[in-house]
DNA sequence: AACCACCATCGGGGTTTTCCTGATGGGCTT
DNA sequence: AAGCCCATCAGGAAAACCCCGATGGTGGTT
């Protein structure tokens, strides 16, 4: 009998996650959160065997909570639910020590099959969002597929892309051809699985945010 | 005994709402929807007396379905479920013809609450809401101030943009020409007053990423 | 009824940007 | 020397952008 922990901050979603994992003999909830503190005692209460976790919580980020979690040593199984796009934010996820990623639309067994497979040690990730990452993957190398793994100037590329210089602006500021600057970009898209330009600009502007440049 | 529809792509949400409605003795689900198409063809079938609408749904606005309906001329209620800001969408969505506007971060009584107030005939919005339409004219300021000036397809367009949606997907998505959605660009750009595609696409990515939380 | 403002939907045609497939040379490692 | 990544750039097709329009619908004014 796997004990769940349910982080959410939409009581609808809590509602619907707890009838699908209750419906199940061998799945059982244990404690439900709305923020990080809440979950955070919870989990020191009632210690369960996975934490469902939403990204977008009130009090912080759901990264922030996987972190918080991993820190703690305990050996708490992490599976994060999210409506958001999963290209955004599975890498991030798995990196903070998550388990799996799914996506709220996805059917309900879909949710039960990524419940159990994380219970059973695997990863779980939809077929589209796997693809992606292992043909990444291949591109890079089995490397780590990470802004680390940007040159220098296509760092630089990318950070002037976040701070929303355009194209030939970017030719022009550093003396080079619009040519080479598309080269670039195109290199920065393989290396992080990006797939159009926009996907582009959305990822480097995110970045910069984040880190404060 | 008031039969009511849910309409919403999240299958956990119309899990949640079914069970929350079910406990009620005097309110019963009717039947379910995850599209505008499901939507339409259920209320054909089952006739319900009140509809629960969420605003993002796959395939065309929850806003395009509430003008559906209303212009089918069928009596039926609408209330609309929303994670997103409501200062954005109380208004729009009342105007449409709904009957009231939930965040689903409410908690599960003022959901009930809702619902029979609009089965009685009234309005439901939040306090918070209500206190800002009472208290004349909403004085925002700024940024929101121009995304409101807005029209809805034009708002739908800006999200899309923000999500990363390309031009032609948008045209494929939506049924529309893409000379359709440049023109909704250009409305946007004129009426935010960016000079190019590019801050454009930075506004909307930007503006997205503060709303999603 | 005539008018005007806004909305949503499309088109023509020219300019710009993106995207794909290359190429060259310079380092650096093995 | 061979292999790899890096930085630089080109040609050409596809897509997006941007300026001109147009049509029909809706709602409000005079």
């Amino acid at each position: 009998m796997a004990r769940i922990l349910i982080v959410d901050d939409h009581p609808l979603v809590r509602a619907g996650l707890a009838q699908l994992i209750g419906d199940c003999p061998d799945l059982e909830v244990c404690g439900e959160a709305a923020d990080m503190a809440d979950a955070l005692k919870q989990i020191d209460a009632s210690s369960p065997d996975l934490a469902i976790i939403d990204l977008s919580l009130a009090g912080g980020s759901g990264l922030d909570l996987i972190e918080h979690i991993k820190s703690r040593g305990k050996d708490i199984l992490m599976l994060v639910a999210s409506m958001h796009d999963e290209t955004l934010y599975a890498e991030r996820v798995l990196a903070a020590g998550a388990r799996g990623y799914i996506n709220k639309q996805e059917a309900q067994e879909s949710i039960i099959q990524a419940i159990r497979q994380v219970l059973n040690g695997k990863v779980y990730l939809s077929q589209h969002m796997t693809d992606r990452l292992l043909s990444g993957m291949v591109d890079a190398g089995g490397e780590k597929r990470d802004i680390d793994s940007l040159s220098n100037r296509e760092l630089q590329v990318f950070e002037l892309i976040g701070q929303g210089v355009t194209t030939s602006q970017m030719a022009d500021q550093l003396n080079l051809s619009v040519k080479t600057i598309e080269t670039h970009q195109a290199h920065i898209k393989k290396k992080l699985g990006l797939g159009s330009a926009h996907e582009l600009n959305q990822r480097a502007i995110r970045w910069v945010m984040d880190e404060g440049s």
